[in-house]
DNA sequence: AGTATTGCATTAGAAAAACTGATCCATCAG
DNA sequence: CTGATGGATCAGTTTTTCTAATGCAATACT
């Protein structure tokens, strides 16, 4: 982060209040300062960014596109760092959870699991993030985080959600009900160490020479390759059981091996978890021992 | 918004890097400033949330609780305004793109062709927020936002992307091919003029007095209802495409209806777009136009 | 047309803040 | 016991922010 990149607060405010008022005079009332004040700060920002933010016409004014195009990052900032700072003076409690996870776990997991949290928690509004094809960028963001990975690889904090166990998967009709994982398309996602190597391993043999494995960036892609009858993917226990109960994926082969991943629970310390927050993470861990 | 709510972002900037560093010398050092500076800031910014923010031991610094809940909103709200700010300027070009969409869209559309984008534009990280029970907090965050809804509660600069009709649907084997609209469950998503009374309505019928329909907070619930076999739901025609396709969901009449909403691509203006964006964009029309 | 009004720009100076440098104090290492 | 480390404090300086007064251009009104 390079902070020398960041304008003064005042100057920001001054173009949030500006923009919405589309007014200089109006802003300056809200902000309890003068017109001269309002002036001199967007000019002041202008300078900063090099770019013009408002057209000024003698009785309008109007934002540029930059301006337009500005606003919303400095809102966001904004609204971060008031409900942020707010709820931290404690003053309104927040009924939002910011939860981040991955693309598989929010939709073959939490998506279909929706109903029965909002049934428990009728109140709780639930933003997510999904961060794709970039699992390193652990959103600062999230009060709440849901990670895949080793145990070895979390930080101290981290709950243990899950216990997993991987096999093959395919689609019913696969091959005729007759696949073969030394031949078949096998699919897997990368960076992870429970792969078909793993699994050929745990029981005592090895992939054929010849036969390569598609690997993608995302869990999401292999299952969703195999569930569209693509070729064998390396199925985890707890994402896949909703689809092996709906008969949408099957289990052709028997032999199953330890996942040495597992989903991890990363929330903010008990003492000082919000409102949301511990509704979120007591309902979670009761679904998983349920 | 309570602007006066908000620290000076000075106080807030040598907190971080005070947090970053555990040491005011070392901040002070980042920040150009004098370690006498930092340790005021604190002090101010102590004094102006009414806690501490850290711990001082003779010899090493720690993070109180306090402290530990805070600095991610802090973190947060600097990265939205740096990143925001120097890809504004000019600096480094960013190839993270943040979209806003609602979880049906997510799960049921966006999801599935994740494949086909990754291949498109293997460059193009992706960070997907799905805002949940909290359809009208529109994030300042994205910079592309895709929402369902009429014309003409849509910004001007919205782009329609769909021209959808809606039928019933349900699990293939309910109600052992028999299912009747005047008696089975049915459901829906609250919100939305497209929903069974409109659809019993266009074929010039009425829906029987006693007939209740159960009513979700987001389509996707709807959905999954029908899929695991409870009843009919509204089926929009974008989205049931893929379940269609692969019979996890069928088509038990045969009649259809205009959908009145569609789904908008809310997008900066083209000259302004940036390339993460502007790849996503293209990519997405192309998708719905082939 | 002429005048009043609205609204942003500009300037100089006052007020407030941020910052420094010197110094103090507690602790820890040796 | 002594020196070194690292934060706290304070007085004074520098910088920024803010105001008040004024100017200027365009619109609204008569």
């Amino acid at each position: 982060m390079q902070p020398s990149a960041l304008p003064p607060l005042g100057w920001l405010r001054a173009f949030e209040a500006a923009a919405r008022h589309l007014s200089f005079t109006q802003a300056a009332v809200e902000l309890n300062l003068t017109q001269s004040a309002i002036s001199q700060h967007i000019r002041n920002l202008e300078g900063f960014l090099g770019r013009e933010l408002f057209v000024r016409r003698t009785r309008s004014l109007m934002l540029t596109n930059a301006g337009v195009n500005y606003l919303p990052i400095v809102r966001e900032a904004f609204d971060i760092l008031a409900a942020g700072t707010r709820s931290f003076i404690g003053g309104t409690p927040h009924n939002t959870l910011n939860l981040q996870c991955n693309l598989a776990f929010s939709t073959f997991w939490l998506a279909p699991r929706m109903a029965r949290l909002k049934a428990a928690h009728p109140w709780l509004v639930l933003n997510l993030v999904t961060p794709i094809w970039d699992p390193e960028k652990f959103a600062h963001t999230a009060a709440v985080e849901i990670r895949f990975g080793r145990a070895a690889d979390m930080p101290a904090t981290a709950q243990r959600m899950t216990r997993d166990r991987v096999f093959p998967v395919c689609a019913p009709g696969y091959a005729e009900g007759a696949p073969d994982w030394r031949r078949d398309p096998l699919f897997e996602c990368g960076g992870i160490m429970s792969n078909w190597d793993y699994w050929v391993a745990s029981q005592g043999e090895a992939l054929p020479p010849g036969q390569q494995v598609t690997i993608s960036s995302s869990y999401t892609f292999s299952l969703t390759a195999a569930r569209s009858g693509a070729g064998l993917a390396m199925g985890h226990e707890t994402l896949c059981a909703d689809l092996l109960n709906r008969g949408e994926l099957i289990r052709p082969f028997d032999h199953e091996a330890d996942l040495l991943e597992a989903y991890f629970l990363i929330a903010p310390p008990e003492r000082d978890a919000t409102k949301p927050s511990r509704a979120f993470c007591d309902w979670l861990m009761q679904e998983f021992s349920a």
